[in-house]
DNA sequence: TGGCGCTATATAAGTTTTTATATAGCGTTT
DNA sequence: AAACGCTATATAAAAACTTATATAGCGCCA
């Protein structure tokens, strides 16, 4: 189960349910995502589990939250996770299930159409991940070998997210030009 | 929901559910896996909903099989689909927030091992990926862009992984002697 | 002071996915 | 003929996830 080490890496620092979705939004994203229905459940569940505690906590603005810290157990349990070994063989990309049957479309053009949009996304997203990095280097001047352990190893996810969003926009340009030459003959 | 429209493309062609599983392992487990669990109760919904047709076949080894066919209603389907356009968003890499969590481990050692483990995975990945090609290029002559359209989108999608996991290979070697020039420090 | 927007927590209902289990045909081996 | 392995279908139960909805604090601003 994913989402419960996730979270119980987060909590090395104290974080509310909105918390923990901000930082998926913020920096999560590019290989996790999950629901605020999912994450308070499960916070009221891990802490009858004995691997968070909370407390309440106030914020600068809006009501005052709950802030869950991860127990001793719950360190123990997402090592354990990692220890396991990498967790392969699961991931699931639904858009490229839609570029295996793009020969169901009506015409080359609509596959072009698709693989421009694509495209399109894979840029915006080249370009969010390239502002986290220029954020990054804005902040620690060490960037990017010369940080703390906690910064690092989120960087280096960074950096492979850099890797295959460019390598994705590389393809969906020369598949788009190969779907063209196909066209020609 | 992707799975019952990757379903649907596979029916082009008549596919028992086994038939379906087999299809996930060959050619579409890079981006997508299903159980039979799964499978067998979504083709009984999809019949029922109309998207599929279903007759009984014999089978050259093995008790007969039941095998299902995607209607006209069904294809509409599939492309109504891939026409909404690229269902991006939603992909989830486990392993990858595995290494976010990384500095959670006792020693950097263990860190090294872990990525190295993955390298390894990756490897293997690789490795299959390029039988698969070779198998591709042995049977079509036109290897990879003068096959049909049916070869040439799911060739797409191999070239991609291919991209994909050199890219990530090289990344983990890469991070490999980052962690341990971190390390001299 | 009423409404708006953001923060914050929570639950219900429904869907999707996983894990486990049961059943049985058929061909081959022992 | 019993045992084994592969093919084949199916269901139950549990877990994970999504979508929709409800509630309420707080600051702003009109």
């Amino acid at each position: 189960m994913s989402l419960k080490h996730i979270m119980l890496g987060l909590l090395a620092e104290p974080h509310s349910g909105y918390d923990i979705k901000k930082e998926f939004e913020r920096s999560l994203r590019n290989f996790w995502r999950a629901e605020l229905s999912q994450i308070y459940p499960l916070l009221q569940k891990m802490e009858a589990d004995g691997l968070l505690s909370s407390k309440e906590g106030s914020s600068d603005i809006g009501p005052p939250k709950k802030v869950y810290t991860r127990s001793e157990a719950g360190a123990t349990e997402l090592r354990q996770w990692i220890t396991e070994g990498p967790a392969v063989g699961a991931e699931r990309v639904a858009y490229l299930a839609q570029v295996f049957f793009l020969s169901d479309l009506k015409s080359d053009e609509d596959a072009v159409a698709f693989m421009t949009e694509l495209r399109d996304h894979m840029q915006d997203w080249q370009m969010r991940l390239q502002e986290r990095e220029a954020d990054w280097k804005k902040n620690w001047p060490g960037y990017p070998d010369d940080m703390p352990d906690e910064e690092f190893y989120p960087q280096l996810t960074l950096a492979l997210g850099l890797k295959r969003v460019s390598a994705t926009v590389e393809w969906c340009e020369e598949s788009i030009a190969r779907i063209r030459a196909r066209q020609a003959n």
